[in-house]
RNA sequence: GCCUCCUUAGCUCAGUGGUAGAGCACCCGCCUUGUAAGCGGAAGGUCCUCGGUUCAAUCCCGAGAGGGGGCUCCA
C-alpha cells in the first residue's frame, strides 16, 4: 500500500504526516468526542472521509461555531428519526442547524404537544445510546427518488437541485446527492436515513444526552412561502456539554426576566389596554418620565446639531400619500381610509364625491410640504427638519409585539434636504451624530448594515442608486465599525444604513436608519434656487435615531434589565426612615434634591424599613437614602445603592452632590 | 394574514358540569423598626365576549376579541 503525505493544521501549527489510501480524516485528527468533523482542503467533511495525497486536514472542534452547527445538524437527524419511529406517518421537511440550535419540519396529522416532545426526547436518548453511525452514501437522482418515494417534500427538494436552490438547504446543497444512513453500531443494520449533504458527527454517541433539549413546536410554511402548506416545526438546542446547555438556558431565563413587557407592568411604565386595540400603548406616569427624559435630551442634542423642529397632523387627505407614492407601494400597511363628506341619494347613487382621509404612516410627505411652502434657497441647505412624529401602521396581527412592533408609534424622525455636493459630508456627520447620541443612552456596541437595491422593487435611475449607495458606504466605512451587506434590503426609493446595537446580554437590535432618497423630492416636486439662479432638486435624507421612541424605550429597558441609569430613572431617590421620627429629616433632604430637579421621594408608609428597602429595590431605584438616629446626630444619610452596596454616615451636602453628579453625568 | 397555545380579583396563579379560591398589591387598624417581606381585618370577580349543547356552562362545542410562541412581513 503506497504512502503519501498530507498536511495537518492545528491552530497556527502545521505538520506533514504520512497516510495511505485507507487513512481517514478521523484517523489523523480525531480526538475522542471533541473533534466532530474535519476541514479538508477548506471544506468541512465527515471524519470518515478518506484522504488523498496533498490534502490539508484540520480538526473542527465541537465547541467551535462550525462544530456546533454539525452537532446540531446531527441532533436534528436524531430527532427526525425519533419522530418517525414514534409516528411513521410523519413526513420530513427540512432540518437545518440555526443559531443556538436546530429545527426540523414535519408534515403530521396533528401538531406536536409538549407531551409529544417529551416522548420524542426520551426516544432520542434511546437511539443515542445505540451508537448509530452516520454513514454517507452518494446516490444518483433516480436512486434517491426511489428511496424517498414516500417523502414528497424531499422529492421536491431533489427536483430543485441544480435549479436556483439556496445553498443553505442542507438536504441538496452539495455538489452531489447524498443520503446519510443511520447504521446500528452492533448489528450493522441500516435503521434510518435521510437525504442530506452532511457532514455529520461520526456516530450518535457524539451527541451528549445531557446537552440537548427540544424547546418548542410551531407551525412554519413549507419553504417559507405562505402559499405553501403549513408544516409543524420542532425547535431544539444542542451543545457540546451539559454546562453549555445550562448556560444557554440561563441566558434564556435572563432574557425572559428582562422582557420589557414584563418590566413595563412590574415598574408601572406602560400598558396595552384591550379597549385601544392591538399594538397601541399608553404610557403611565413613570413611563412618561422616562420617555420625556429621553425625548428632552434628544431635543437638546438635535437643536445643537442644527435641526429645526416642526409639527404635523396625524391624518391627511389621500392626495398627499398619492403624491408621495405611499398609497401605491404601501397601502396594505396603512390603516384603511375614513371616507368623509360622501352623500348618496335614496337609490344609493353617489350624489357628492367623498374624500378619503388616512392616518399618517410616515412623516416625510408632511415635511416635504413644509419644505415647499415657499421658495427655498441653496443658502438654506442643508435644511434639517425634525419631529417626534406619531405614525400609525396597520401591522399584521401576528407581528405585533410589545413596544418593539406596534401599530401606533412616535418616530424621532428628521429629513435633511441638501444638495448633491453636500450629501457625502452630511451623511458622514449624521452617522457620527447618531452613534454619539446612542452612546449617551448607554448603548455602545454597534455594527452597521448597508441595505442595497432590491432589483425587483425599486424606482429611480441606476446612477442615483449607485451614487447614494457609494456615499452611504463611504460614511459607514469611515465610522470604523463593521459593515454587513444586506443586498436587496433597501426600500423602494433608496439605499440605507441601519445601525445595529448589541445589548447587555449580546442580543442585537436594529436601531437607527439613515436613508438616501432621490425619489420623493421628485415626486413632490421639491426645488431650491441654486447660486446660479437655476432651479435644482434637493436630495432628501431620511433618518430616525431611536427608530421609534416606543421601540427604543423597550430596548433600553431590556438592555438595563429595568435598572435604568439615574438620569432616566422615574424615581431617582427614595428616602427610607428607620422610624417615623426620621421622616421629616428625610423630607428636608428630599426637598433639597427636588430643588435640583432630582426626582426624590420619602417612603412614609407604615411598612417596616426592611420592607421599604425591598420595595425600592424591586422598583430599581438607583439611590436609597436611609436615616435613623445615628445619621440625624451627624447631619448625614446612609446610602444603599441598587446593587446592594451601602455607604453610611455621608454628610448631607456630600450625598446631594454625589446624586446630582450621577444624574448630570447620565450614569 | 397563517398555524398553535392561552385568557379566573389590580398582579401571579389554583380550582369545579350545580354561579369560585390563594399569595401579593390596594384600603383600615395595630406595631416604631438600621439595609430585600411585622401582625390582624376589610374590600375586591360578567371566571374575556357572543352564540350553541345541557334541567344546569366559568368548565363541553363554535365564532369573535386580546395575548404568547412561530411562519410570513417589517417603508
Amino acid at each position: 500500500m503506497s504512502e503519501f503525505m498530507v498536511t495537518i493544521i492545528r491552530g497556527e501549527l502545521s505538520e506533514q504526516v504520512a497516510a495511505t489510501s485507507t487513512t481517514t480524516a478521523g484517523d489523523l485528527v480525531g480526538d475522542g468526542k471533541t473533534v466532530v468533523v474535519a476541514r479538508i482542503n477548506g471544506l468541512v467533511k465527515d471524519l470518515s472521509t478518506m484522504l488523498h495525497a496533498g490534502d490539508v486536514v484540520e480538526p473542527v472542534l465541537v465547541t467551535s461555531d462550525e462544530g456546533l452547527a454539525v452537532l446540531r445538524h446531527s441532533t436534528t437527524h436524531l430527532m427526525a428519526q425519533a419522530i418517525q419511529d414514534i409516528n411513521p406517518q410523519a413526513r420530513l421537511g427540512i432540518g437545518p442547524p440555526i443559531k443556538d440550535g436546530f429545527y426540523y419540519d414535519f408534515d403530521v396529522e396533528k401538531p406536536f404537544t409538549p407531551e409529544d416532545l417529551a416522548t420524542v426526547e426520551k426516544r432520542m436518548g434511546e437511539i443515542l445510546k445505540q451508537g448509530q453511525r452516520f454513514q454517507r452514501r452518494v446516490v444518483s437522482e433516480a436512486e434517491a427518488r426511489a428511496e424517498l418515494k414516500h417523502e414528497p417534500y424531499k422529492l421536491e427538494l431533489i427536483g430543485l437541485k441544480g435549479g436556483n436552490v439556496d445553498s443553505d438547504v442542507m438536504e441538496v446543497g452539495g455538489a452531489e446527492l447524498t443520503i446519510y444512513d443511520n447504521v446500528d453500531g452492533r448489528t450493522g443494520d441500516v435503521v434510518w436515513g435521510d437525504l442530506c449533504r452532511g457532514p455529520h458527527v461520526p456516530n450518535t454517541r457524539f451527541i451528549n444526552a445531557n446537552a440537548f433539549k427540544l424547546m418548542r413546536s410551531a407551525a412554519a410554511y413549507w419553504r417559507g412561502s405562505e402559499k405553501n402548506p403549513m408544516l409543524q416545526r420542532v425547535y431544539g438546542t444542542a451543545w457540546a456539554s451539559k454546562d453549555d446547555l445550562k448556560h444557554y438556558l440561563t441566558m434564556l431565563e435572563e432574557a425572559e426576566r428582562r422582557d420589557h413587557r414584563r418590566l413595563g407592568a412590574e415598574l408601572d411604565l406602560f400598558s396595552f389596554p384591550d379597549e385601544l386595540g392591538s399594538g397601541l400603548a399608553v404610557f403611565h406616569p413613570k413611563g412618561g418620565i422616562i420617555r420625556r427624559t429621553m425625548e428632552d435630551y434628544s431635543r437638546v442634542r438635535h437643536e445643537d446639531a442644527g435641526y429645526e423642529f416642526v409639527y404635523t397632523p396625524h391624518i391627511t387627505k389621500s392626495n398627499l400619500f398619492e403624491a408621495s407614492g405611499h398609497l401605491g407601494f404601501y397601502k396594505d400597511a396603512m390603516f384603511p381610509p375614513m371616507r368623509l363628506d360622501e352623500e348618496r341619494d335614496a337609490d344609493g347613487n353617489i350624489k357628492r364625491q367623498g374624500v378619503d382621509y388616512y392616518l399618517k404612516p410616515m412623516n416625510c410627505p408632511y415635511h416635504n410640504l413644509i419644505f415647499r411652502s415657499r421658495g427655498r434657497s441653496y443658502r438654506e441647505l442643508p435644511l434639517r427638519l425634525f419631529e417626534f412624529g406619531s405614525v400609525y401602521r396597520y401591522e399584521k396581527s401576528g407581528v405585533v409585539h410589545g413596544l418593539t412592533r406596534v401599530r401606533g408609534m412616535t418616530q424621532d424622525d428628521a429629513h435633511i434636504y441638501c444638495t448633491r455636493d453636500q450629501m457625502q459630508g452630511e451623511l458622514k456627520n449624521l452617522l457620527g451624530f447618531v452613534l454619539d447620541l446612542l452612546r449617551d443612552y448607554g448603548l455602545d456596541d454597534f455594527y452597521l448594515e448597508l441595505s442595497t437595491r432590491n432589483d425587483e422593487k425599486f424606482v429611480g435611475s441606476d446612477e442615483d442608486w449607485a451614487q447614494a449607495t457609494a456615499a452611504l458606504e463611504e460614511a459607514a466605512l469611515s465610522s470604523g465599525l463593521d459593515l454587513v451587506p444586506d443586498p436587496g434590503g433597501a426600500a423602494f426609493y433608496g439605499p440605507k444604513i441601519s445601525v445595529q446595537a448589541r445589548d447587555a446580554i449580546g442580543r442585537t437590535w436594529q436601531m437607527s436608519t439613515i436613508q438616501v432618497d432621490f425619489q420623493m423630492p421628485q415626486r413632490m416636486e421639491l426645488e431650491y434656487t441654486a447660486a446660479d439662479g437655476s432651479h435644482q432638486r434637493p436630495i432628501m435624507i431620511h433618518r430616525a435615531l431611536f427608530g421609534s421612541v416606543e421601540r427604543f424605550f423597550g430596548v433600553l429597558l431590556e438592555h438595563y434589565a429595568g435598572a435604568l441609569p439615574a438620569w432616566l430613572s422615574p424615581v431617582q431617590v427614595v428616602g427610607i426612615p428607620i422610624t417615623s421620627e426620621h421622616v421629616e429629616y428625610l423630607r428636608d433632604v428630599a426637598g433639597k434634591l427636588q430643588g435640583l430637579r432630582i426626582r426624590a421621594e420619602v417612603d412614609a408608609s407604615d411598612d417596616r424599613m426592611q420592607k421599604k428597602i425591598r420595595n425600592a429595590q424591586a422598583q430599581k431605584v438607583p439611590f436609597m437614602l436611609i436615616a435613623g438616629d445615628d445619621d440625624v446626630a451627624k447631619g448625614a444619610v446612609s446610602f444603599r445603592y441598587r446593587n446592594g452596596e451601602q455607604r453610611n454616615g455621608v454628610p448631607i451636602p456630600e450625598a446631594i452632590a454625589e446624586i446630582a453628579e450621577a444624574v448630570r453625568n447620565r450614569t
